[in-house]
DNA sequence: CGGCAAGTTGAGCCAGGTCAACTCCGGTGG
DNA sequence: CCACCGGAGTTGACCTGGCTCAACTTGCCG
């Protein structure tokens, strides 16, 4: 079909195989010269990409699974600030001045990390692929954004509910219409993510599974039954308080 | 200079007249026919963009003032989730699926919106503009990153260390030696950017000043005396308690 | 089957949210 | 020039959501 072989590194990866993502949108000769100046990668859960690794190849591509950044404060305090999935391509150049973090792995993650020389040449000449790459990166600003708006002012379970919700939103590739939805993380990833504990964590899927909210298949994939009711207590909708006991009755009127 | 003549309304712009900026790098005719199709305007505290003045004009640059982006919720909770400031330019395009929020001026603002086509046109051909958008792009997407950080883990008074920080970083033209700091944003708007109250907010800068970090030019003018204790606290170090009545010892060893 | 990490449950406590009262300040009009 | 007003900011007292700590259960891997 291509003429010039394309590496074979490349023909399984999505960044390739989906159109609408970079690689596919390169000509034979750009892509042929990137894959050559590029290094794939798989890595496992607790994988760390540090400072070094990431200053020599500063711009990384998300092939499957999930990549965490994660910042640290001093007295040992972790977060996990944004999620990384297939498709994204996170360029870390010359972040000298800011105290980042490091790329850490969520589960089995393969990425392949791209030749900024080339990469830039790319961007600069092909219009199609950099207007994907420009979409990438805004989509990844307005998650931060989101996330951020999420963490300020939500309480717990809402946080939770968003979050089943934007996993739902980001699902693989399983048709919207399923009501499955995957958690691809651990628990206490999660509570990082979400600025709570894991305990506190727990508890509200606990809740929302008490309310008729979700049912877990499992520890990590869900099915939603009341899409609804999720995604009103997400918004910020105070749902009619169940009472704790049955006979002790709320009453507005005396 | 330069020949064809270069719109007044540019000619204060910093846009225009900072060399690291967008505009500024633009060939004559480019700009001639950017600024041509685009508009500025002037806006005052509280007046705001919304979903039908973003969808005619997605893009806006800020030339001065402090300009945020805020969420809603159902029930009223309000979160400003970004603050843009000179020489941000913001892409608003197709957000359609996305629960975005409004754009609204937190004191004079003087921005100008662009045209989407001939901005993208510019993007496309001219590597230098493209670099700085791009560069600018990162910045906000790094700078939402932080900040769900700080907001997700850092307790009251570090986050508005954190933030005094942030704003002596940005500050506007002045050298950064100088340790004055000033807020530009109303204590309330301060609250809502932090996800926290304004009373907390009060309290917060209050401690600051009694323990000697900060001390008050007046309300919005900070003169910062200790630097590196500032930095510490953002950063989460633990200071050694200042005991409430000064005779009431801890005592380690019994 | 044993060992360890992840997850859950329960009890108690505290940082920060909430509510109400008060002060401060800039603008307005008599 | 002063009295008045309204919104912003501050202070104090109280209350609660979620953090903490500890004990327990579950699930996974050798």
């Amino acid at each position: 079909m291509r003429p010039p072989a394309i590496p074979p590194k490349c023909g399984q990866c999505v960044l390739y195989t989906d159109s609408r993502m970079f690689c596919a949108q390169l000509a034979d000769d750009e892509q042929v010269e990137l894959s050559g100046q590029s290094r794939t990668l798989s890595m496992k859960r607790g994988d760390t990409l540090g400072d070094s690794a990431i200053s020599c190849w500063p711009i990384v591509a998300v092939d499957s699974g999930v990549l965490s950044l994660q910042h640290l404060l001093q007295d040992g305090r972790k977060t996990i600030t944004t999620l990384f999935m297939k498709g994204d391509i996170i360029d870390l150049r010359d972040l000298s001045n800011r105290n980042r973090g490091a790329l850490i792995a969520l589960g089995n993650v393969k990425i392949c990390r791209l030749s900024p020389k080339i990469f830039e040449q790319v961007v600069a000449n092909n219009p199609k692929a950099q207007k994907i790459v420009w979409h990438n990166l805004r989509d990844q600003a307005f998650r931060a954004i989101d996330h951020s708006a999420d963490i300020a002012k939500k309480q717990a379970l809402e946080k939770v509910a968003s979050f089943v919700i934007e996993c739902h939103h980001r699902q693989d590739t399983e048709p919207k219409n399923s009501h499955l939805v995957k958690i691809p993380l651990r628990r206490i990833d999660l509570a990082e993510y979400l600025g709570m504990q894991p305990e506190t964590v727990s508890r509200c899927f606990k809740t929302l599974q008490k309310r008729g909210i979700l049912e877990a298949k499992s520890l990590n994939l869900l099915h939603i039954i009341d899409d609804l009711r999720l995604q009103r207590i997400a918004n910020g909708e105070k749902e009619p308080e169940i009472p704790k006991s049955p006979n002790a009755q709320v009453l507005k009127s005396a």
